[in-house]
DNA sequence: CGCGGATCGTTACACTGTAACAGGCAGGGT
DNA sequence: ACCCTGCCTGTTACAGTGTAACGATCCGCG
């Protein structure tokens, strides 16, 4: 799958639902085949808590999530959601924002041994994730010039959006 | 600027109480001159948090904190410590640790600039904090060819440390 | 003296995350 | 059919993290 891979400059609309239902697609099939492959169980709610999180333009807070799964009559208590996004961030559907304690499906299908690189805009609050070979090899070598043998790795970056810089800040910024 | 010249081979024996207080007595002095300088107040709260991050050797919660600031009698509430921390990490005299939610004290003396990688060891929960000016320009790179204008990076590796791997001759020190 | 600004104590509250236990449901052996 | 087992989910309770709001104190300044 080759998503906006030739986008250049990132124009990334997904400050809003831009293209969040494509992806939401994607991510789901992704999904699908890999709970096959590996003889595990992509239930309801799971499927559920992966679009969710798939549709919102920006990091969903596990309670928010638990929110939105939500109708009158059935509850969706947080704690469900929190096992279901062990789940999905377990084999790398989503991604958890350890700066926000919030959570944004994965955009690249990248496999566990590459790490992402988070741009988090502090203006309209859209997250974009990119792989870089380069920072891989710069992060490889310091480790081993440390002796340290990585496991897991957060990089995330705060700052302002190609969007968000040319036009002072009309990224809209919800409340609540 | 110096780079982070005292300690060479990067064997941190900071797993327990290694070289604290040589660091918090540095530490405290950088927090006089910062806040002589810009007409700051280093308060006796502020260098008490402080010099309770630096003698810890491991990351510490702000819960924490305002345990080890109590006394039977006088309580410090953890609001207390947040506001304290916040005056600390502004200027760069202790930084928090995103996936961990805790606090460290700044090894390096570096400028808002620079920003630091932090190998946090799962064994023995050691913190190390490293600069490296090639994983700084990887970084740039990709965020200019992004659009991205970063404010604040947040760099951090889980893993184990070299001192862990051994697993039975602890402290070995390795030469270059 | 009165005033504004910064700090700190105190309370209350919202948000984040996990432990523990119980019920449901599918599959497999008998 | 039955039981047993493993996995998932619902529910409750709780621990941990972080902030808003208000008031008191201190201090420098006109
Ligand atoms: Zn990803
Ligand atoms: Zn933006
Ligand atoms: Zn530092
Ligand atoms: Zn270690």
């Amino acid at each position: 799958m080759d998503e906006h891979g030739t986008c250049g400059h990132h124009g990334h609309a997904h400050g809003r639902d831009g293209h969040g239902p494509a992806r939401t697609a994607d991510l789901v099939a992704r999904a699908e085949r890999l709970a096959q492959d590996l003889g595990l169980q992509f239930t309801a709610l799971r499927r559920r808590t992966l679009e969710v999180v798939a549709e919102e333009g920006r990091p969903l807070g596990a309670y928010d999530i638990a929110e939105r799964l939500s109708a009158p009559g059935k509850r969706v208590a947080a704690v469900s959601v929190y096992r279901a996004l062990d789940f999905l961030t377990e084999h790398g559907l989503v991604h958890r924002i350890a700066s926000r304690n919030a959570f944004v499906p994965c955009e690249h299908g990248h496999g566990a041994g590459e790490s992402a690189v988070f741009l988090i805009c502090r203006s309209c609050g859209s997250v974009d994730e990119t792989i870089s070979a380069e920072i891989e090899r710069s992060l490889d070598r310091t480790l081993a010039q440390a002796g340290f043998k990585p496991a897991s790795r957060i990089v995330e970056i705060e700052g302002e959006c190609g969007a968000c810089q040319g036009r002072g800040e009309c990224g809209r910024l919800e409340p609540r």
